[in-house]
RNA sequence: GCGCCCGUAGCUCAACGGAUAGAGUACAAGCUUGCGGAGCUUGUGAUCGAGGUUCGAUUCCUCGCGGGCGCACCA
């Protein structure tokens, strides 16, 4: 809506006046409600008409012809600011919503292309933490928005089950947990024993070469050490789908280092043979210094293999198979120069689909930099435990007379909420430090606040029936604070839009709290029951939209919006 | 040394190069005979420094200062 009226603004004034070159996205919104809905900052324009801004505000001012949705138009300085219709606007706003509902909003910039999300690229045998949380919120929110922009969005995750960490892990388990008891959470258990090694290894002058051992023999496929992996890498994928069911977060595809690291290591020996790969000081590497990427190992000294044994084939094998337009990695910003070099590599190699890797920026905590070694991390087992806890706590305290499974229920939902907002809110540049009180508050700027505006509205809908609603007269709407709703409304798409292409999901979240709070002006001071008949109707009609509007952005985000809490 | 990111209110974060830099939180004072007080209202409070580009700079460029992170056997 709001798009349709810029262009045809702009074309309306480039019509008239044959010099100008007005676009869609010169358009501003004013700061000030006096200023219109919509202005238009006549500088440049005013360097093509070869008159100063003011002159140019007040020319196209008074000689404009005005159609359509605008009904006035006033110059204010170098400003010139346009008047909406605002009965019109409202119900044309609404009646857009209320039509095409969940798919309001939906974009087509990615309309038939494929694209891959590739995020939560976690290690099995380790713990499991805030950080990882930031990498598959933000991951998850990515892939849901690429989706609402039309792209065929094909989100997988890539798990690293073969690396060295793992034979850390396996050497400190036999060293000090063979004859413990396993726990239920066994996944939990091994990120407690890597935890441990790290410390025992740099104690013990044999373990580096154990390890290295313990290596090789898995990477041999044979005997125990071997089966042990087998036994223990399942305890990590448990874990990890135990995670993923608790935050309702899907794949399409899940990979798994050790079923393409063969293909890694055939095509390392093809890439040595053929000189692409060179020795140089014991291990193999690829020389990218007349790029100005240094160099990149590919094996150790000892033979082992590292990430781009891997990397490589699997970038292959995706773009090959699943036929994509363009393939993305979501992984922490530190790896942002190994991905330079992947793709110079694959680049190299001949292979020349677009690429692009995501890095956001690390999560700390108050008291500093997380690392196993010193016990500063925020798990995500006691993150989750701690926050039903609060969640579970406060719901309880306002239903006495839920069942205890219904407000367990609502709890989950508010506590994913809570954390997936929490990951998602800052922009990707920006460390999260990570204040455990701060995350798992339910007020302010939080998904709990959004989750709650949706409640209230539901609970209205619910005294009257939704079959109250009537959008035939939604010229009723007459107050402020409707048509500021339906302005608001009527961002959702474009915000949707920007949201995507600047994989940013926290201008949708900061789009959705927007909403929240005009609607909490309109309920502060419109009464949407008692008023007549058609006016409620259409009343209904309004926080319905919202309705709709909230719980779709919310699902964007991963977020689950109850009818009560 | 080379490269990347960040620096905005006490704290945590916003602001396509546009009009008076916005929120949350904390703190202070209020709001219940009205659809859910996880809410609402009011107040206190900020662009690291110096240049430059521009009609206009929190935003772009240069140089400082401060913090973080990469850069060959860690993953």
């Amino acid at each position: 809506m709001l798009s349709k009226i810029k262009k045809e603004l702009a074309s309306l004034v480039n019509k008239n006046f044959p010099s100008a070159e007005v676009a869609e996205t010169d358009f501003v919104f004013p700061p000030n409600p006096e200023f219109g809905d919509l202005s238009l900052p006549c500088f440049n324009l005013a360097k093509q008409m070869k008159k100063s801004p003011a002159e140019v505000a007040k020319e196209i001012g008074e000689k404009i012809t005005l159609r359509g949705m605008v009904e006035k138009v006033s110059a204010a300085g170098p400003y010139l600011n346009f008047f909406l219709a605002k009965e019109k606007f409202n119900s044309l706003t609404l009646d857009k919503i209320l039509k095409e509902k969940e798919k309001y909003g939906n974009g087509k910039s990615g309309k038939g292309k494929r694209v891959m999300v590739e995020f939560s690229n976690a290690n099995t045998h380790k713990e499991y933490h805030v950080g990882h949380l930031r990498n598959l919120c933000y991951g998850d929110a990515v892939s849901r928005l690429l989706g609402a922009s039309g792209w065929k969005a094909i989100p997988v995750s890539y798990i690293n089950d073969f690396g060295i960490h793992v034979a850390k892990t396996l050497w400190a388990y036999e060293k000090f947990y063979k004859k413990e008891k396993i726990p239920a959470n066994k996944g939990y258990f091994l990120g407690q024993i890597y935890a441990r090694s790290t410390g025992e290894i740099e104690k013990d002058p044999k373990a580096k070469e154990e390890v290295g051992a313990i290596m090789e023999k898995i990477e041999s496929r044979r005997g125990p050490e071997y089966r042990l992996w087998e036994k223990t890498r399942k305890w990590s994928i448990e874990q990890f789908g135990k995670i993923y069911k608790q935050l309702d977060i899907k794949f399409d595809k899940i990979f798994y280092e050790s079923e393409v690291i063969d293909d890694g290591r055939k095509m390392v020996e093809e890439l040595r043979q053929s000189n692409f790969l060179v020795k140089s000081q014991g291990a193999l590497i690829a020389d990218l210094e007349k790029y100005g990427l240094g160099v990149l190992l590919f094996l150790r000294s000892d033979g082992t293999a590292l990430y781009p044994v891997a990397d490589i084939p699997l970038a292959i094998k995706k773009v090959k198979k699943y036929k994509l337009d363009k393939s993305i990695y979501i992984v922490d910003v530190r790896q942002s120069l190994y991905f330079k070099q992947l793709f110079k590599i694959l680049e190299l190699l001949g292979y020349k689909q677009e690429m692009a890797h995501l890095g956001y920026e690390f999560v700390k905590l108050p008291s500093g930099m997380m690392s196993s070694r010193t016990g500063n991390v925020v798990t995500y087992e006691n993150l989750w435990a701690e926050a039903l806890g609060r969640a579970v706590r406060e719901t309880g305290k306002r239903h006495a007379d839920w069942s205890k499974k219904q407000i367990e229920e609502v709890a989950k939902k508010i506590v994913v909420g809570a954390m997936k907002f929490e990951m998602v809110k800052v922009g990707k540049e920006q460390t999260i430090t990570f204040d455990i009180d701060r995350a798992l508050s339910f007020e302010g700027f939080t998904a709990a606040y959004l989750q709650y505006t949706h409640a209230r509205i539901c609970s209205i809908l619910k005294k009257v029936g939704t079959g109250k609603i009537d959008s035939a007269h939604l010229d009723k709407l007459k107050e402020k604070w409707e048509y500021n709703l339906s302005f608001a409304l009527a961002k959702f798409p474009e915000t949707l839009e920007k949201s995507a292409a600047a994989y940013n999901p926290a201008v949708l979240a900061d789009y959705l709290y927007e909403l929240a709070k005009v609607f909490s002006d309109f309920y502060r001071d419109v009464r949407v029951l008692g008023a007549d008949r058609e006016t409620v109707g259409a009343r209904l009609a309004l926080i319905n939209a919202v309705k709709i509007v909230l719980a779709k952005g919310l699902k964007i985000l991963g977020i689950v919006a109850p009818d009560k809490m």
